[in-house]
RNA sequence: GCCCUCAUCGUCUAGCGGUCUAGGACACCGCCCUUUCAAGGCGGCGGCACGGGUUCGAAUCCCGUUGGGGGCACCA
């Protein structure tokens, strides 16, 4: 009986998207797929000077990287549009002025200053005090003639406001507390607290999803949508989310990289992890399940399983749980993922050579379990794809494992590969364990760091004996021989 | 200052009056495996903020305290 619920996600995208905005949004998506709701994607642009085209298509952009589809918005239309209210002024100037004339709005002439100075003055919070609910014609007459141009203010209704938050409980504002507010500046630009309101009672939307910053603006919002002949009944319902704070010292600041999403994309993180995890600030499936697709995510999204206590940002679980993404792709997926970090790093072609792809298959499936970000791919296997003239080994470890002592067990090394009839992975290590480790009596540690080193650059790298056969039996040996050469 | 809101291991959480000497995950610490680094396996450390109630019985319900967060814009 009950109607399909008509969610929204309402960025007012100023920059890049920040991980609080995309897990409401993640929350929001997930509640319309449960509900088989409609899932609206609004752009919030009325404050044009902060609000960027570019900006928009980041947000965009994202989003669909995500994993997230929306029904009505941005590049998609829809039924309820335009979604953008930087093409609906219109629309809240005709609501501003329906407000005047019933009397649910009024003329504000007072400016800023004036405002807190009187508040300040008497001792009061800041806030509006109702300056201008009931001017007299004569001082009406005064503005005018000052010059001044008025904003519209809402006359927020006595009583108390009392709702039922989705996600809390009751929850109660009095009037007393809630000052008139501006729904209309000087310059005749709507303002968010007429345009939300508008727009969600126009879009039709039935449950709001938002951060818990808004709780406060909640009675105000109800006052519009109760000016604009909505009953109560009929109202949107309201759910706040707990906020999502930065790691250690409190708040995700915008300074912060982290925390816009693009940054996790750069980093070398898959969508499907970074949907999961933040899925879990706020959010569980239950029954210890902690790893799931946004499909699963979706299946399981009920509101009473939402958390009402903020949640502490955690980048090693992140970290961990894209470990998890990574090594549960299939190898061709995997490879197609760290493909385009080592373009970006310049080792490999766009498009790919040959010899690269096949590199890239070759070496993907030797660092996929080792990995907890895409980017350290380009730090394993960077060895494969750097021409020889260019090759350089990493200082540090050449100093500690490429000394005097290391001679014999390279050149032993370069004597047992030479010959070698078959280079493939498994006889390499046979001749390499029989001329080190039998041959000159070391340890395995001992014997294949030097080879490791000269060869991959690297203390850490990919399981060394796959990784010569990779790279082959000319560049292996040349490789050695040079770091002989190079030897103290 | 006023209003609102939140409170389980370091962190994210399970728990929705008895099955809790509180479960899982990440992190951390051991051990095993091992050609480096990981991955994997096994084990360990560690928590119901405090005080009152209600109840035969509270992590779970109520009140208060403390502490955290948010809001009080011609930003959203």
């Amino acid at each position: 009986m009950r109607e399909r619920p008509r969610v929204r996600f309402a960025p007012s995208p100023s920059g890049d998207l920040h991980v609080g905005n995309v897990r409401t949004a993640l929350y929001n998506w997930a509640f319309a797929r449960h509900e088989h709701g409609t899932f609206v994607f609004r752009v919030e642009d009325t404050d044009r000077a902060r609000v960027t085209e570019e900006h928009i298509h980041a947000a965009v952009d994202i989003l669909r990287w995500l994993g997230l589809d929306w029904d009505e918005g941005p590049e998609v239309g829809g039924p309820f549009g335009p979604y953008r209210q930087s093409e609906r002024l219109a629309l809240y100037d005709e609501w501003a002025r329906t407000f005047l004339d019933s009397g649910a709005a009024y003329h504000c002439y007072c400016t800023p200053e004036e405002v807190a100075a009187r508040a300040a003055a008497a001792g009061r919070p800041p806030g509006y005090d109702g300056h201008c609910r009931e001017l007299p014609a004569a001082q009406l007459a005064t503005y005018h003639a000052e010059g001044r141009v008025p904003v519209v203010r809402l006359r927020m209704p006595p009583g108390t406001t009392t709702f039922e938050d989705l996600i809390r409980r009751e929850v109660s504002f009095d009037s007393a507390f809630v000052p008139d507010f501006v729904l209309v500046r000087a310059d005749g630009m709507p303002l968010y607290t007429l345009a939300v309101a508008v727009d969600d009672v126009l879009m039709r939307i039935t449950h709001i999803l938002r951060g818990e910053d808004l709780l406060p603006s909640t009675p105000r919002q109800m006052a519009v949508y109760r000016a604009m002949g909505v009953a109560l009944a009929d109202m949107p319902r309201f759910g706040h989310l707990p906020f999502v704070l930065g790691e250690g010292n409190i708040k995700l600041s915008k300074r912060n990289a982290a925390a816009s999403i693009s940054w996790y994309r750069r980093e070398g993180f898959l969508p499907e992890a970074v949907v999961n995890y933040l899925a879990l600030l706020g959010w569980s499936l239950g029954e210890d399940r902690e790893l799931f697709s946004l499909q699963e995510m979706a299946g399981g999204f009920t509101l009473d399983r939402v958390n009402r206590n903020p949640a502490r940002f955690d980048l090693k679980k992140l970290e961990a749980i894209n470990g998890v993404k990574i090594r549960a792709l299939d190898a061709a997926d995997f490879a197609a993922r760290i493909l385009p970090f080592l373009q970006r790093a310049g080792l490999v072609a766009h498009p790919p050579s040959e010899r690269e792809a096949r590199l890239v298959r070759g070496g993907a499936p030797l660092v996929q379990e080792r990995i907890g970000r895409l980017t350290e791919a380009v730090e394993m296997l960077g060895f494969l794809f750097v021409d020889e003239p260019h090759f350089a080994i990493d200082e540090q470890a050449a100093a500690r494992v490429l000394q005097a002592e290391a001679r014999p067990t390279l050149v032993a090394a370069v004597d047992a590969l030479e010959g070698l009839p078959d280079w493939r992975a498994g006889a390499i290590e046979a001749a390499l364990r029989s001329a080190l480790l039998d041959g000159l009596g070391l340890k395995p540690k001992l014997a294949f760091s030097p080879v490791r080193v000269a060869v991959t650059g690297r203390t850490v790298s990919p399981p060394l004996f796959e990784s010569l056969e990779l790279l082959g039996r000319e560049r292996t040996l040349a490789r050695l021989r040079a770091a002989v050469d190079a030897l103290p």
